[in-house]
RNA sequence: GCCGGAGUGGUGAAAUGGUAGACACAGCAGACUCAAAAUCUGCCGGGGGCAACCCCAUGCCGGUUCGAGUCCGGCCUCCGGUACCA
């Protein structure tokens, strides 16, 4: 072989790379004529390098964009980066140099690497979320939030991160832990900005029912995460004082049967209630579950404890004098941070009372049993008829929870009401490298949203990075220090910068427009292009930055931004890429490089074995003898073409009418492969069954030896399609294959091809012969045999008369050109 | 605990309720070669049989059906999420 015939994949993906780029193949425009199509991979963080999961995720997506595009849409495929983030101060303090330096110079490397797998994204649309020219149009719409009261400042417990120094999102704590880093999370009292995700709680929660092209498990997720719970608060006044303490239940009708209240020991009413003779001991134990750390604290195990305070309140039902609690399992931050305690039907209750030989009363009684307080073992949690509750005894308790629920707002006792476990968004961090809060504190007007005139306020950039702690924007006079807007005094900005989940949570909306100078988003193409028709990426956003965006684009549809309500139609959640049975990474010491695999194989390699070992949303068993298996296959395409060449050259026109039987079944696995290639990718995203049938179909084609005229015809329209229907997955291959066969158009800029209906029917059909539903024989019958003959044949077939002779046939199936069924006994 | 998802050859996997294991990897045998690599061809779930074939087999136990990897019920195991949510 010559070498100008050796596949050399080096240089033909660096020819089509730069082919594409010149000729910005994958540049588009709104076209409100066409059909649009908006791909969106989830956009990376600039770490440095890519990873296999980049080249999964964007190979996965590439192939459906390059599909969607051949199938004629106008498709939006862009690629950007997730600039801001604490790794970035991290470096800049290892390497003593600055966050943007570390991040621009990622970047170049980053874009390099993923022009060298050849991905169609359309360049012109790039944005880096650390640009003010980006993150400008974010603080503006903080101001926005703020004047709309969903940006506010609260003093509150959060969470906080000892060693990022910054505080967290309950979002971004996994296991009483930081999601980045793994740190310990600590609760810290502080002054901090929140978006008022709350407000949109039930929408989202709502919407959840409404987003079938979302995968259930990332829904579930969010609903989980949302947590709505119907149900009742009821006012326990104080005995002895005014006031009562307010909680919140999902089971009112077990409300006769509360005998105690437990308050989170933060209860803002905790010391207030604490007699004086009680005080040390109230105190010791705020201390100690104060201390507790979080993991522990919400530990299944940990032992329910408590301390009397030494007051008391009235159960506004019966009348009850019930000691007041502070109890280590009640949590300050959801519903009230009051429990009324019905140690009966909830099993902490439960656990708490015989620790601490509270009174039991039995309000809810199952059929054919009968709960007796002094020997249950367990709290009854499941459904029965109310007891002891006066005139709502004999109810239903389901029915009770109604009764007893109007019965309260009647009285003026208590009233229906919704509880989330969602919490407001904490944004703040205290952290250099992210999107200043656009906002300056004066002594005399308090917190002033800094003027138009004044935006965007740009995150300086002489800063010194000691490592030593802290913000390094507190430090900087030159920032701080400004006249307040309103007074003229002076007045101090603010130093926290913002999440960096809130620029991913608009970033798709600003490729639509990434060059729009007038304000966010041009509303126009904007509204051309959403929703994103396909998302993909990794389910570890599941409820993070997916329900973040979520939120952002229901704000901004409400401020006028944009129309949609929603802003991903379908979801694709990938799966991890796995080697040696573990997650990839530095730690385990199994990571693949994709510079060295793209150097060794080719990007078409690594992009074919990463679309062909297991379906996209399966977790990715990589094998570096598999990846060899895709370029060996490679290498057959690529000789196989080569071979044909001066055949499919001096080819005849194709007549489907005078074929001969073996060009007719050649051609007709060609068309077969077309079909279900064209549905695997389009309605099942199936990539691997739609490469597993080119390769069918290559093993086919390999064989074939074929010498009249039409048989070069046959083979030129075989390798036409075969790379038409390759082109998704290994692009440059296919595109180079394309020329040499002397197109003269580029592939890429083909349309997919529709397969000949006539050419997939069969002529024979196979018929399977089962008897009582075991497979016993097969017949070949022609196309149009009829069912009463097929099914003579069956019973006549004689390998099926060995197992029906003797026995009386006592039913027979026809499944019409696929199989026989005969039933005898 | 609760909520999801998954259990199929040595491996990754495939199968609108209708031939279980396509395709590929690994392995074995052969061809080519002085030899090796590369490439090509054949075999490749287990058991039985000279063979045609037969029996068993999709985590386990039942059920529905002419027919179940697929649907239903009950278990077991693994993975992911979540957790004192009142």
């Amino acid at each position: 072989m010559s070498a100008e015939q050796k596949y050399i994949p080096g240089e033909i993906e660096a020819k089509w790379q730069q082919r594409w780029a010149e000729q910005k193949t994958f540049k588009v425009t709104e076209d409100p004529a066409r059909r649009k199509y908006y791909l969106l991979e989830m956009f990376p963080y600039p770490s440095g390098r890519i990873h296999m999961g980049h080249v999964r995720n964007y190979s996965i997506g590439d192939v459906v964009g390059r599909f969607k595009r051949m199938r004629g849409y106008n498709v939006l495929h862009p690629m950007g980066w997730d600039a801001f983030g604490m790794p970035a101060e991290n470096a800049a303090i290892k390497n003593n140099s600055h966050p943007a330096t570390w991040t621009y110079e990622n970047i170049a490397y980053m874009r390099d690497q993923l022009k060298q797998m050849g991905l169609s994204y359309d360049w012109d649309r790039e944005l880096a979320t650390c640009d003010v020219a980006y993150y400008r149009w974010e603080q503006k719409l903080f101001l926005e939030m703020y004047r709309k009261g969903l940006a506010y400042k609260k003093q509150s417990f959060v969470n906080w991160c000892p060693s990022c120094e910054t505080v967290l999102a309950n979002e971004q704590v996994e296991d009483g832990a930081c999601w980045r880093c793994d740190s310990e999370v600590q609760q810290k009292e502080l002054e901090q900005w929140f978006f008022r995700i709350t407000d949109y709680a039930q929408e989202l929660l709502d919407y959840t029912y409404r987003m079938p092209g979302w995968p259930e498990r990332v829904l579930v997720m969010q609903r989980n995460w949302i947590g709505r719970s119907t149900g009742c608060e009821i006012d326990f006044p104080l005995e002895g004082r005014d006031g009562a303490i307010r909680v919140f239940t999902t089971r009112q009708d077990t409300l006769f049967g509360a005998t105690f209240m437990s308050l989170a020991p933060e209860h803002p009413l905790a010391l207030e209630l604490t007699t004086p003779e009680r005080r040390a001991e109230v105190t010791a134990f705020i201390d100690t579950v104060k201390k507790t750390d979080r993991i522990r604290r919400t530990a299944d195990d940990l032992e329910k404890e408590g301390v009397f305070t030494g007051s008391y309140c009235v159960n506004p039902a019966t009348g009850r004098k019930m000691p007041i609690f502070l109890a280590n399992f009640v949590l300050v931050e959801y519903g009230t941070g009051a429990v009324m305690a019905v140690p009966t039907h909830d099993q902490r209750d439960f656990e708490f009372a015989r620790k601490y030989d509270l009174p039991l009363v039995v309000v809810i009684q199952p059929e054919g049993e009968i709960l007796d307080p002094a020997t249950m073992t367990a709290a009854y949690t499941e459904a029965g008829v109310m007891v002891n509750s006066g005139r709502f005894d004999g109810l239903e308790n389901e029915a009770g929870k109604e009764a007893v629920a109007d019965w309260l707002g009647a009285e003026g006792k208590g009233r229906k009401t919704i509880n989330f476990r969602l919490r407001d968004w904490g944004v703040s961090r205290q952290r250099y490298w992210g999107n200043p809060i656009p906002i300056i504190y004066c002594d005399c007007c308090g917190a002033v949203p800094a003027p138009d005139t004044e935006l965007p306020v740009v995150l300086p950039r002489d800063v010194a990075f000691t490592g030593e702690g802290g913000s390094p924007l507190a430090k900087l006079e030159s920032f701080i220090n400004v006249p307040c807007p309103q007074c003229g005094r002076p007045a101090r900005r603010e130093t926290d910068t913002m999440d960096t989940f809130v620029e991913s949570s608009w970033y798709f909306l600003r490729y639509c427009c990434p060059d729009f100078e007038g304000g966010m988003v041009d509303k126009a193409r904007t509204d051309y292009w959403m929703s994103v028709d396909q998302y993909i990426g990794g389910i570890e956003h599941a409820v993070l930055h997916l329900l973040y965006a979520r939120f952002f684009t229901k704000v901004m549809r409400d401020l006028g931004y944009v129309s949609c309500d929603e802003p991903f139609t379908n979801l694709l959640t990938q799966g991890m890429v796995i080697k040696d049975g573990a997650k990839m990474s530095k730690s385990k010491g199994n990571v693949v490089d994709p510079d060295a695999l793209i150097k060794k194989y080719g990007a078409d390699t690594a992009r074919l074995f990463s679309l062909f070992a297991a379906p996209p949303e399966k977790d990715l068993d990589w094998n570096e003898q598999g990846v060899d298996g895709c370029y060996r296959f490679l290498n057959r395409v690529w000789k196989l073409v080569h071979e044909f060449i001066p055949t499919v050259r001096a080819a005849a026109c194709l007549d489907p009418s005078t074929l001969s039987d073996e060009e007719r079944t050649l051609r007709r696995a060609v068309h077969k492969t077309l079909k279900k290639v064209t549905e695997d990718i389009d309605e099942r995203f199936h990539f691997n069954t739609a490469i597993a049938a080119v390769m069918e179909l290559m093993n086919v084609l390999q064989g074939a030896r074929l010498a009249s005229p039409q048989a070069g015809a046959v083979m030129k329209e075989a390798l036409d399609l075969l790379l038409q229907m390759l082109a998704p997955f290994v692009p440059h291959i296919t595109e180079e294959l394309w020329q040499q066969l002397g197109h003269d158009t580029g592939l890429a800029d083909t349309a997919w091809p529709a397969y000949d209906q006539s050419a997939t029917a069969d002529e024979e059909l196979l018929i399977v012969v089962q008897v009582n539903g075991k497979l016993r024989s097969r017949l070949s019958v022609a196309i149009d045999t009829d069912e009463e003959t097929v099914k003579a044949l069956a019973l006549s077939d004689e390998k099926v008369r060995a197992f029906t002779d003797g026995r009386q046939i006592r039913k027979v199936i026809v499944v019409p050109g696929k199989l026989v069924n005969i039933v005898a006994g």
